[in-house]
DNA sequence: TTAGGGCTTCCACCTACTGGAAGGTCAAGG
DNA sequence: CCTTGACCTTCCAGTAGGTGGAAGCCCTAA
């Protein structure tokens, strides 16, 4: 398979895959006109890395992940950890956004959003009467 | 003021605020010795700042706040019109995480996380049985 | 044979900083 | 007067995770 198949089945931008390959997460053959040759595993792997990366694990959890998906012995805790502890820094950033969230609903609602120059949303960022 | 004061005061640390120099966010005065020398107005300009980028505003997002807070004239809608387009990108934010968080979270409850190899988080991310 | 699309590499750019090296400046203590 | 150490300066490089573009092969069909 070459990188346009293998990026429509995948649903990756070449240019991701060819960076994925950059960093060593998929090592895909050559053909003899220097084109990448996919095999089917490099498919999977490929998928397999886009929906880790659509949940928002990073580069290196993937790869942590990757190597785990590889290991038949490995134990289903190492997984869990690494979801786990992906899972406790998703829900501290929710946490962080609904608390910015408040704050910047608050604000807007205040603001009359008219023609008029008074706006509490500056005097807020401003911190001071201005 | 020298950069070590300010950066106490705004809470900034002495690189971020070379950086906004750099990107035309501050312009402080410059000593004989070199050494740069703001204002009170460039401490509250940095204030600002910081507690816009506390709430997620972009650099760019910031720098037009900032004209709109040294604009007297300017009306409040305009401040408000990018208020809401970023509260909007950050429910938006919040709904992805959400959705990830439940998928995560369903699958870390169901995996075992014990010695066994079978994982049902590596199965999912892979999408067929392996 | 030529036109097009797909493929290759390489380099630069993006956001918002951060780290570190090499060196100038300043105030206090000996 | 000299040293020490904190503070300041600039500049270069690197972070994450790609994306955009240029220059140049390769392959197929008309």
């Amino acid at each position: 398979m070459n990188i346009g198949e293998v990026s429509d089945k995948s649903d990756l931008p070449p240019k991701t895959i060819r960076y994925y390959e950059d960093i060593g997460l998929v090592k895909p053959l050559r053909g003899p006109n220097g084109y990448r040759s996919f095999r089917e595993s490099d498919m999977h792997k490929l998928a397999f890395l886009g929906r880790s990366r659509a949940l928002g694990f990073t580069i290196e959890d993937c790869r942590n992940l990757l190597a785990l998906w590889d290991d038949q012995d490995r134990a289903s805790a190492d997984v869990r950890a690494i979801a786990r502890e992906h899972l406790e820094q998703i829900e501290s950033k929710i946490a962080d956004l609904n608390s910015i969230r408040d704050t910047l609903s608050h604000l807007v609602r205040e603001c009359a959003g008219d023609h008029r120059p008074d706006c509490p949303i500056l005097k807020k960022l401003g911190n001071f009467s201005k």
